[in-house]
DNA sequence: CCGGAAATTAGACAAAGTCCAGATTGCTGA
DNA sequence: TCAGCAATCTGGACTTTGTCTAATTTCCGG
């Protein structure tokens, strides 16, 4: 699948937002690259010619997402947040000294022996991180 | 186990950490409650009663405990981090509309099918995170 | 008691993220 | 066409968490 800026509008109107220039920018973003990113790498992509979004769009248009299910939250770093186009299940693998982050296919791996919730509460979603970092 | 002030003082030197009053204030506000805190929390507690230790000594002060092993980070809220003083491997159940943090023993919970690492890398740690809310 | 190392402090600073009031955009229906 | 309206976008002020630094205080060994 190739991601154009053509392609994200349907993307996006598909998933119940409505696709106005700037979504569609920072959809491109994300999705071309397939990368995880933070909003403010987001919005340094999005504006390298010349300025185009400010900084509120780029917070609330990646919130909208969130809520919307078009993209997830992966919080590893206290400092920021990362935003992954990859809504699939899957893990992932932290290098803590250079703060990449990359996935772990969740098809093979099985999390047994979770205690059950209480009634009234439901699984949000299950996130495992795997914090590595460099032989001394 | 009661954990009162004297005591800190030797649990302190067991993880070769010089005991200062400060550091042993701290060390009691997380280990009496044996709670998840984040460094404001601490910083309150800490200064109920007169104001008695400076923002910096409290962050520094929970950066070496985490350094010594004293006790364990978890990240799992975007805006702040809390320090958790049981360092036995375990895992957490996050309730996000409430933000409410809690323990999982690790004892039952198995994780199988993870990929083995590249040679130069090693496992510093394994966190996870079950986000719940509360049914609709 | 002296001198130096370790620890603490206040407050300035930085970075991520939120908020708001006003400006733009893009429909919709007459 | 275009007036009106809702949705969206914007700059910039603001908040919060956390860091940094230079100056002070504390603690010890001799």
């Amino acid at each position: 699948m190739h991601y154009t800026r053509d392609n994200m509008a349907g993307l996006l109107r598909g998933h119940d937002i409505n696709p106005t220039h700037q979504r569609i920018e920072i959809a491109h973003a994300l999705f071309s690259r397939q990368a995880h990113l933070s909003a403010d790498q987001v919005m340094a992509i999005v504006n390298t010619r010349h300025s185009e979004t400010s900084k509120a769009t780029v917070y609330n248009t990646l919130k909208l997402f969130l809520e919307k299910g078009l993209v997830r939250e992966v919080i590893v770093d206290p400092s920021k947040v990362f935003f992954d186009p990859n809504t699939t299940p899957h893990h992932h693998i932290y290098e803590v000294d250079s703060g990449k982050l990359s996935d772990i296919d969740a098809e093979h791996v099985q999390i047994t022996g979770l205690p059950p919730l209480p009634d009234n509460m439901v699984t949000e979603g299950i996130d495992l991180i795997v914090r590595v970092r460099r032989k001394a």
